[in-house]
DNA sequence: CTGGATCCTAGGAGATACTG
DNA sequence: CAGTATCTCCTAGGATCCAG
């Protein structure tokens, strides 16, 4: 039952779901990841994007260019958290449109 | 893809997880859920409780006793999320696993 | 027994400035 | 471009006291 416990310790902070998802099938750029997620700051998505690492669920790659590239990526066992999110896109789905009914109906 | 944005901000909270993995197939009282969730101060369990009820995934239900009985359950909407629970149990199994042999392997 | 009402604290997240 | 280093701020959550 603490295995929730981990799982959710992974996935803990406002950014991480997102950054996953956007990582879902292919490498995406630091830039990139900003840029999708907007509003984010650079300290926070650094530190997002260094405790999914710690984690294990992506990679990073540098490529010792000028100006620095640096690539991130799932890994083997970021794959695997990926049904977790489509889960909870699934749920999210039906969730938004009973509560859109709901303000609907009133 | 903000339906994942909208299962995050139900779960969003340190023990509705929890709450929600207790209630997966049975009815439980106020007190049953504290001593389930040992450490859990008594304002912090009624915050989640609300909130959870609020977002349409439990349900209350008090019986005008004294002293008072007061029973939560898992709603239809509830019950749509224990999927994401499992695969969160199952990733975190796993998990665990790994992380225990990177341990051992040090 | 179940919770309402306050007060308070820790830590996550943002803003900003700086750098190899 | 992709970060570090501070600083501040906010709010979820805990502690405590009170009540039907």
């Amino acid at each position: 039952m603490h295995a929730i416990a981990f799982t959710q310790n992974v996935l803990s902070g406002r950014w991480k779901y997102f950054i996953l998802w956007y990582l879902k099938d292919t490498t995406r750029r630091y830039s990139d990841i900003k840029h999708f997620l907007e509003g984010i700051s650079q300290g926070s998505l650094t530190n997002q994007l260094r405790e999914l690492e710690q984690d294990g669920v992506i990679k990073r790659k540098v490529y010792p260019t000028v100006p620095p590239k640096v690539e991130y990526s799932l890994t083997e066992k970021g794959l695997k958290l990926l049904p977790v999110l489509e889960m909870m896109k699934a749920f999210g789905k039906e969730y938004i449109e009973e509560t859109e009914v709901a303000e609907f109906q009133k």
